[in-house]
DNA sequence: CGGCGCCTTGACTTGCATCAAAAGTAGTGG
DNA sequence: CCACTACTTTTGATGCAAGTCAAGGCGCCG
């Protein structure tokens, strides 16, 4: 259990304060912008200086940074503060398929729960910062916490439905639809966060985007400079800018007139 | 919390013994002998009786009965006890696509956790029984018992584990691969239970297999007399015989010498 | 016994993968 | 600051797995 708790606890404090106040080093849940569509969500402020307590603010990732590896023990979830990931799990034949990409506010590492080990791996796609969220203390505070213990459930729910409806996007669309609905959706989470939804910096690689919608490099690319081509978006290397949400979003139903 | 209660409840109790003895006109968990697979799992025979107060056990379902629609509001949480089920959703666009199958011991509903709406339908696929547990009874419940929170957080978590490998199978597997893995995958949890594992009865249709599977019913009905002819299988209309397991499996990873 | 779904089988088409190579971008060190 | 290397992305030519279309068979139920 050392081992794993080591690389868990506290490396940063010691870089960052030389101290031990850990606490003050970093903006609090109540103070994150991000309260609203994190853990946090409804707590009041004296259940948010409970969770505050367990909660553990990161020193930076660097782009390829591996937050945990795939067959690693469970002890923790991951609020994303800044930057992005992406999961991927490795099938037993080697096969490795991408199975989510994480913004600020998402939380990652659910996917230990059922085994008690992750079976996913989960790496940094830039610089980046997370909370870590010791996963036996979360259990015991939402024993106590009704609104905590909703969230979490409200979490798991919320991948539950975002894996179904990639079920429906991976089994019975064309890559055309699976392009655009990748971009809509990374738009989507954009506004929600209170981002441009139209001015898109992508810090997946073509070969990730590719990866995760069923396609290859060379599809991915072809359809977006298909798109280009029609004017729908802007596209300058990783920096995406989607033209005409409307004409995007209408690539996603399957029968549309105009070609 | 009446109004939920209402629709819950001993609609077919009243139906079966015209008395209120709920509890008594059917096994309870813990004589349950799917308690070891299902939501009771580890808890004590105390926590299994307070569990068995919530939970309702209901009339039969018949082929085709409804459980829940997308939509719907969420109150209810289903654990199949006989028979099997399929859910599937329906995108904006009018795309169904089937999300899973459930066999006894499974539970269904969870998809609604998140927005507090059923996302799926769920409807049975042959004469099929499930218990009713009221979520919001489940909740109040699992803030005293934490062995019963953890069992829903597993439970979710499965979930999600679960999908996450069919987004591997949805993505990156050719249609044999596909159609060799759902046996597996069939053939693996009625072994769990306890059942054969080689001799199978398919209770959904080709068709729900193509769309799980986001083959068409072609190409699953063309891979099943494939299989056949190879001597993997032996099929009779519904009823299926895997002949040799090891050699299925191989047709589940990628690369493989045999043709 | 006749009609209606479900399943199978064959012929043909096509969307996307594959293969290959060039062009662009980033990182490194002299 | 530029030259060199390595990686990522684009673009084109070709092939194939699975979809589509169509017809026929089988089983079930009234």
């Amino acid at each position: 259990m050392l081992h794993c708790v080591m690389s868990d606890q506290s490396l940063d404090v010691v870089d960052i304060s030389g101290t031990h106040q850990r606490k003050r080093s970093s903006v609090t849940c109540a103070e994150c912008r991000l309260n609203k569509i994190c853990l946090p969500i409804a707590l009041n402020s004296e259940e948010l200086d409970r969770l505050d307590d367990v909660i553990q603010r990161d020193r930076a990732q660097e782009k390829g940074d591996y937050l945990y590896h795939m067959g690693d023990s469970f002890k923790t979830l991951y609020a994303v503060r800044s930057g992005s990931f992406k999961t991927y799990m490795v099938s037993e034949c080697g096969v490795e398929q991408i199975t989510g990409f994480y913004l600020p506010g998402d939380v990652m590492g659910i996917d230990g729960v059922a085994q008690g080990r992750y079976t996913n791996h989960a790496v940094a796609l830039e610089h980046s910062a997370v909370c870590r969220v010791p996963y036996s203390q979360l259990e015991s505070l939402s024993q106590v916490m009704p609104t905590l213990q909703r969230n979490i459930f409200r979490i798991m729910g919320c991948e539950i439905t975002r894996e179904q409806k990639m079920m429906t996007l991976l089994g019975s669309c064309t890559a055309e639809q699976k392009v655009a609905s990748f971009l809509l959706s990374l738009s989507r989470r954009k506004a929600e966060r209170g981002l441009s939804s139209t001015n898109i910096h992508l810090t997946m690689s073509r070969g990730d985007i590719a990866n995760y919608l069923g396609l290859t490099i060379e599809t991915v690319s072809r359809l977006f400079n298909r798109f280009k081509k029609r004017n729908i978006l802007s596209i300058d290397n990783k920096s995406i800018v989607i033209n005409d949400l409307d004409i995007l979003s209408s690539c996603v139903s399957p029968e549309r007139e105009a070609v």
